[in-house]
DNA sequence: AGTGAAAGATCCTTCTT
DNA sequence: AAGAAGGATCTTTCACT
């Protein structure tokens, strides 16, 4: 599905997406044409979804992570699901099989913070929260194979 | 912290990151040596960490997410710790406060490849696994307050 | 699929205000 | 922070392998 060069490719735009074509072909080993046009294929078929910026939460003043089961009670699973995606702290959500419904990341400035939050959750589901420690890993691609 | 300026120049660079100074003095209502002095600046600052691509899992064969709770055995943390590392279908797992130590989510191309993995955790460590049903809220920054 | 050269377009930064 | 301008840089096209 990808060869050895699109792997790089993708590497190296992982690395550096604002890279110029030019320099993306010196490090793949291709001339400038080629490169181009794997890349135009790589988005064309949807392997390259699309070119983003990556902040940092700490310098933005997101000093803790949480990561929040949640179980909707009998009735309220669409009103909780509103109330997470109008919650902007809330960076990712799943909904998941098994006992709980919900998994949500969220991003706060302080203990306090992620309490109020809860709070407004409280009395539409049960919510188990943990802080989060450290990152053993952090956001990466799966294998390319 | 930031202004309404800096949040607009965010914007455009999470929806495309690759865009040109031209292009993005355009969007934000600024010229073009003061927009690139405010990248240059919201770089330093640390607050953009680096230009990234997004990947479709999909379109990569992965047709399937897990998230899993993941608690070593007595003795067998840093081996487990070990194993999540260099097992490359995580791509994301966190350290976090509570009865489980570890969350990972992980890519997987179907059923058995998900039940493999996790044999290999099997004797080191109890697991809890979710299979992911959908995404209410896709990876997004939080408020650039 | 890929190469290499070349032209034309685009861009970024510098300088002045 | 704006605006103009110069010079560098890039990307794509084309003919050929």
């Amino acid at each position: 599905m990808l060869d050895a060069v699109d792997r790089l490719i993708i590497d190296a735009l992982t690395k550096d997406a604002r890279i110029s074509l030019k320099e993306l072909a010196q490090l793949v080993g291709l001339s400038s044409p080629s490169t181009s046009e794997r890349v135009r294929r790589l988005e064309e078929r949807g392997v390259i979804s699309g070119f983003t910026v990556e902040l940092s939460h700490e310098a933005l003043g997101y000093m803790l992570q949480a990561i929040v089961r949640i179980r909707p009670l009998p009735g309220k699973l669409h009103i909780v699901q509103d109330l997470i995606n109008e919650t902007p702290e809330v960076v990712e959500c799943d909904k998941i099989t098994g006992d709980d419904c919900f998994i949500a990341r969220l991003f706060v400035r302080s203990i306090s913070q992620l309490d109020e939050i809860l709070d407004r959750i409280a009395d539409k589901a049960e919510t188990n929260t943990s802080i989060v420690k450290s990152q053993p890993v952090k956001r990466r691609h799966p294998p390319l194979a």
